[in-house]
RNA sequence: GGGCAUGUGGCGGAAUUGGUAUACGCGUACGUCUCAGAAGCGUAUCCCGCAAGGGUUGGGAGUUCGAGUCUCCCCAUGCCCACCA
């Protein structure tokens, strides 16, 4: 074979232009043939183009498909653009160009960019979020919740971020601060759109355990935020109320140690109690401060607790029926639980923090270590239950004073936003008729074109100022109505986008019924860790209302994943343009080619972990692939018997390692194929041609490229992965380790299942052995056919 | 404070799940080729020791014929969550 020198600035380009035009990776249905939907996180296109760390995650599903193609298997293997939200927006916003052509530009480079790396994707099932065609089918879903009871107004005080002027859900919100820009979240009240997502906690946390393919620490950082704790809401009689105040605990053991009652300065009551106040000035001023203040003021670490007692108002202790007094203190949340709390100063640390700076009596119920002793114990000062076991009596005390109950921390998803780069909520306001869906046939409701999409900071959205757009008729009753001019969270398109691919054209449904059937669920998702509680507990969610209307038919929407580790810059720290440290993968592959690219990104170590760049190590890559273009003037007709084994070892490894996600000892597997058969100085034809095909997932071109040079029918691609005969894999000798006392004194090669009494004579015949014995009698003798002989002699 | 990971050569990492620790690659050194260099090729490369030998998987203890792997206690690092009663 005529040997040039491999040039993949001339190959890559060429194969990925061939491809594209013979529609090599078309996915299509086919009953008659396996499914395998491979599924990456799809990208925010946002203005600084692709680092060398985006397709670290990419480059795995592409070599998931590629094999799975080879497998027999029909492929959907697609990608998008998730470019609705802040991120792009702020963009925009910076560079002083409109959204839409900012996403536009931004979405030719990335797309530029993905297809020099030779992906295997689908073009044709491209998705956008923002393309009104697919929003009509956000809006179908969000219609669809509302007509379920699930999207509902609320005029709850919500996260703020002052920067961003926009409410933000909890899931937004990190230490206090907002996600996305680091400023201090304040409390806002403004009307708001939110979605049930509680009413789904349960389920979204028992049918994790319908993921055994998923990473547990995904799962448990969803069964973390999900945040279930069975516990139980006991009534507090208070002085001046007809109701009692309810509060949830989830110690009821300690009821009797219960010596205050606190209220969140949320809670309800405290209005109905202002009445009876005497310090009634004190408590408005605590309550109006509590609630200006940002979450991280109130929730700083090691902040000293802030409350005030109200006077003249009283609790009794349905236990002990003690009076006790009654505080309102920020430390409890309105939020959570029933925003009250009894307080038990002796079993709880927060209780115990604030009933020393008050001054409040701290009675000790369970016996135990020094106060504030929070583990259980034996009871004390506890009435019958003196002497019992709090944990034993937690259920009997419960259901005496009150009622067990479970809470969760998971909130409901504040949904609207007050920005101009989202998802119209598809509401219309009518003075006579009120909130009015838009009509299903009426969708999309359209995305304005607007000269100022700067956000107003006022709580209302910049959509607010284009009247022709924000007055409309009412669908009910004609009369004049005006259209909500909140937008939806960046989250919502990617929530069921997956959905969109299987059937990307259809105009008339959300998925067409027998499409979803035959490409769901998704087989292999991969993306990164930082989506555990968000993206992934939304799309969840979103799939499992859709499967209770009739839409879908399965109960999950992703059932194997795989979180990609970070590609971190060769200084240690995070790639960003900021430091100057960004790889551009564009001149990676301009330099050294799109698939040492790929097989360095592959074997740089394990793909969840976090892995500095190291382009020295990236030319380990290349030399790989330039010895591969080499074995190809070493092949021969006939086979060679000393690469029948490793070869069918090779072959058996690199499927086993794509399937689990190793790829770094897949590729170090076929280095040491590469390294036999450079020692053998030949190749046969056949073991070649296997040899192209384990490798074409991972290196696309060069296969491709040294497959066609051998003549063969069709793409390496779409050949049938390689079979080996498993006999192949015994070795009928074996070298074995010969220890005395556990350590290694030598080596001896026999067969594979000889006896003991074989091994033992022939580990004799080394010296060393021999010396080791020394004339006494070996005491015991562990021989493991095929690992190990080991000898034990009494000192 | 809580949860989840992780700790193996100069570096990225491997180890059939309790059986020869350091595979594969990077780097480095020497050699070869060359007028010379680059690339390539070859040899070596965990540590101490001239050697025989001895030691080594963050530290310590334990179980075992045998521990990187299992158990317990420390130490360090990373990520996520955090006044959730």
């Amino acid at each position: 074979m005529a040997q040039e020198a491999y040039n993949p600035q001339e190959l890559e380009p060429r194969w990925q232009k061939r491809w594209a035009e013979e529609g090599t990776y078309r996915s299509a249905e086919d009953a008659t043939k396996e499914k395998a939907y491979v599924l990456d996180m799809f990208p925010y296109p946002s203005g600084e183009g692709l680092h060398v760390g985006h397709p670290k995650g990419y480059i795995a599903t592409d070599v998931v498909s590629r094999h799975a193609r080879m497998q027999g298997k029909t492929v959907l293997h697609p990608m998008g653009w998730d470019a609705f939200g802040l991120p792009a927006e702020n963009f925009a916003l910076k560079n002083k160009v409109h959204p839409r052509v900012a996403v536009e530009k931004n979405i030719a480079r990335f797309k530029e960019q993905l297809q020099k790396i030779g992906f295997d994707y689908d073009w044709s099932r491209e998705i956008n979020t923002t393309d009104p065609s697919y929003y009509h089918w956000t809006q179908w879903i969000f219609l669809k919740l509302y007509e379920h009871g699930l999207a509902f107004r609320s005029e709850e005080p919500i996260n703020w971020c002052p920067s961003c002027k926009t409410g933000l859900a909890n899931e937004d919100v990190e230490q206090g601060r907002c996600e996305r820009c680091d400023t201090p979240v304040e409390k806002k009240v403004l009307p708001q759109w939110v979605l049930k997502i509680t009413d789904y906690a349960d389920r979204l946390l028992h049918d994790l355990e319908l993921l055994p393919k998923w990473p547990e620490h995904i799962k448990e950082s969803q069964r973390n935020w999900i945040g279930r704790s069975e516990g139980a809401e006991i009534d507090f009689a208070v002085s001046g109320l007809e109701k009692p105040v309810t509060v949830f605990t989830t110690r009821a053991d300690t009821l009797f140690g219960a010596t205050y009652l606190v209220l969140a300065p949320e809670h309800p009551a405290l209005a109905m109690l202002a009445p009876h106040l005497s310090n009634r000035a004190e408590v408005s001023a605590y309550v109006a401060q509590a609630a200006q203040a940002s979450e991280i003021d109130r929730t700083a670490e090691g902040r000293e607790k802030t409350g005030v007692r109200l006077e003249g108002v009283s609790s009794t202790n349905p236990a002990t029926g003690a009076q006790i007094p009654v505080y309102v203190a920020d430390y409890v949340l309105g939020s959570y639980g029933t925003g009250a709390i009894m307080a038990v100063p002796a079993h709880d640390e927060r209780d115990f923090a604030f009933a020393q700076k008050f001054g409040l009596l701290i009675k000790r119920v369970v016996e135990g270590g020094e106060l504030p002793y929070v583990d259980d114990g034996a009871l004390v000062d506890s009435g019958d239950y003196s002497g019992k076991e709090s944990a034993a009596t937690r259920a009997e005390i419960t259901a005496r004073y009150g009622r067990a109950v479970v809470k969760y921390k998971l909130r409901d998803w504040v949904f609207s936003r007050q920005r101009y780069w989202g998802e119209p909520i598809p509401i219309i306001y009518c003075e006579k008729c009120g909130a009015v869906p838009v009509p299903y046939e009426d969708l999309p409701v359209r995305l304005p074109e607007v000269e100022h999409y700067e956000p107003t900071g006022t709580g209302e959205s910049p959509l607010a100022a284009i009247s022709d757009w924000v007055n409309t008729t009412c669908p009910k009753c004609k009369g004049a109505a005006k259209r909500e001019t909140n937008t939806m969270p960046q989250w919502a398109g990617s929530s069921w986008y997956y959905l969109r691919y299987m059937d990307p054209q259809n105009e008339h449904e959300l998925v067409s019924g027998k499409r979803e059937k035959y490409w769901a669920p998704v087989d292999v998702y991969v993306g990164g860790a930082e989506h555990a509680t968000r993206h992934l507990i939304y799309a969840r969610f979103w799939h499992k209302f859709l499967y209770d209307i009739g839409i879908l038919s399965t109960k999950e929407p992703f059932t194997e994943l795989h979180s990609v580790g970070l590609i971190i810059a060769e200084d240690g720290r995070k790639m960003s343009k900021r430091f100057g440290n960004v790889v551009n993968p564009d001149d990676i592959v301009a330099e050294y080619g799109a698939d040492a690219l790929r097989v360095y990104e592959m074997f740089m170590g394990p793909f969840e972990n976090a892995i500095a760049w190291n382009t020295q190590s990236l030319v380990g890559a290349r030399r790989f692939l330039d010895r591969v273009w080499r074995l190809a003037g070493m092949v021969q007709e006939e086979d060679v018997p000393a690469l029948a084994s490793p070869l069918a070892k090779t072959i058996q490894k690199v499927g086993d390692d794509i399937r689990a996600f190793r790829f770094n000892t897949a590729i170090s597997q076929m280095m040491i194929f590469l390294n036999a058969a450079e020692d053998a100085k030949a190749i046969g034809k056949g073991e070649w041609r296997a040899f192209l095909k384990i490798l074409a997932p991972f290196a696309p071109h060069i296969t491709e490229e040294l497959w066609y040079a051998s003549l063969e029918e069709g793409s390496v691609h779409t050949a049938a992965w390689p079979t080996f005969d498993p006999a192949l894999l015994v070795e009928d000798e074996v070298e074995i380790a010969v220890q005395i006392n556990g350590k290694t004194r030598g080596t001896i090669t026999l067969a594979r299942d000889a006896s003991e009494e074989a091994a033992l004579a022939a580990a004799k015949e080394i010296p060393a052995i021999a010396a080791g014995f020394a004339g006494r009698a070996p005491s015991r003798v562990i021989y493991v056919p095929g690992r190990i002989l080991n000898i034990v002699v009494e000192k």
